[in-house]
DNA sequence: CAGGATCCCGCTAGATACTG
DNA sequence: CAGTATCTAGCGGGATCCTG
C-alpha cells in the first residue's frame, strides 16, 4: 500500500468534502437534507410517486409543480411551520423553486430544480427502501425484543 | 370513496404503505433512517467509502466489520451516546448485527446485514450527493441570502 | 390562499462521570 | 475497550392567533 496513487487520487486538486469529518460543510448538509420533510416534499414535487401503487401515473421523475395547500394536503400531518420552513430551505439551497402568481387570491407554486431533482433521485430511494422493507424491520424488532429477557 | 380502484392498484394485494401518510409506519421508519449519524454508520460498515477520492480501494457495497472505537474514530465528532444509541436502533431493526468477543479487553465487531446494505445503498447515494452539490447549495445559498434585501 | 409571528413543551443530543 | 447512567441546555416542532 506504498503507492497510495494507484488509482485514487487523481493528481488534480479535489475538494475532498467529507462527510465524515465534524467540520465539513457536506457534514451540515447532510444533516439538513437528511430530514423526513425534505425528503417527502422533494418526493412530492418529483411526480409520479404519489402512492405505493404508482408506476402508472405520470412519468416519473418529471417535477410536477405543486401548490402550497396541495403539499400541504399530500404531507399528511406536516405543520404550516414545518412546511413553510421546509420549503424556504430547500428555495434557499436551490432545490426548489417558488412562484408567487399575484391572483386574486394569491397563487403560490413550487417546483423542483435539475439540482433538486438530482437529489430528489437518492432519497427517494430512501422512501421507497422505507416502504417496502418497513415489514421486515418491524419483524426484527418484535424479535429483537423477544429475545431481550 | 365509491371506486377506489380507477387506475392505480394493481388489482393484487398491495400492502399499500406510504410514508405520506401521517400514520403510516414507513413514515416513522423514514424519520428513523432519514438521520445523520444512522446514515454515517451505515455508510463506514459498508466498507469501500472511507474517503471522498475512495473508488479503487476495496470492492464497493462489501461490509466491513468495524470495531466499536473505529466507528468512534471514523465518525469524527459522534459522541459515544449516539454512536451506541445509533448502533442500537440499528441492530434492533435488524440493519446491523452485533458481536461480543470475550477477549481480554472485550472487542465488539459491528457488521451490516443484508438488509442494512441494501439500506446503505440508498442513504450513501444522499451522502454522496451531499459531497457532490456542497459547493453549489453553498453558492445558492449566498445568492439567495443576498437577494434579500 | 399562503404564510408570518409567538408561545411553549418535549425530547434529543451533547458533556461529564462512572463501570464490567 | 465498550459501553451505561445522569443531567441539562437547546431547539425541533406542534398549536394557536393573526395578516396581505
Amino acid at each position: 500500500m506504498t503507492t497510495t496513487s494507484t488509482s485514487r487520487r487523481p493528481a488534480t486538486d479535489e475538494p475532498g468534502y467529507d462527510a465524515f469529518q465534524a467540520a465539513c460543510p457536506s457534514r451540515q448538509l447532510l444533516d439538513r437534507i437528511s430530514d423526513k420533510w425534505s425528503t417527502l416534499v422533494l418526493c412530492a414535487l418529483g411526480g409520479g410517486d404519489a402512492g405505493p401503487a404508482a408506476g402508472g401515473g405520470p412519468a416519473d421523475g418529471v417535477p410536477r409543480p405543486m401548490r402550497y395547500s396541495e403539499l400541504h394536503r399530500t404531507l399528511v400531518g406536516v405543520s404550516q411551520k414545518m412546511l413553510t420552513q421546509t420549503l424556504r430551505t430547500l428555495e434557499r439551497d436551490g432545490l426548489v423553486t417558488r412562484t408567487v402568481t399575484p391572483t386574486v387570491p394569491v397563487t403560490v407554486t413550487y417546483e423542483v430544480t435539475e439540482l433538486g431533482l438530482s437529489l430528489r433521485t437518492a432519497v427517494r430511494a430512501v422512501k421507497v427502501w422505507a416502504e417496502a422493507n418497513v415489514e421486515a424491520v418491524t419483524a426484527n424488532r418484535a424479535a429483537y425484543d423477544a429475545s431481550v429477557d
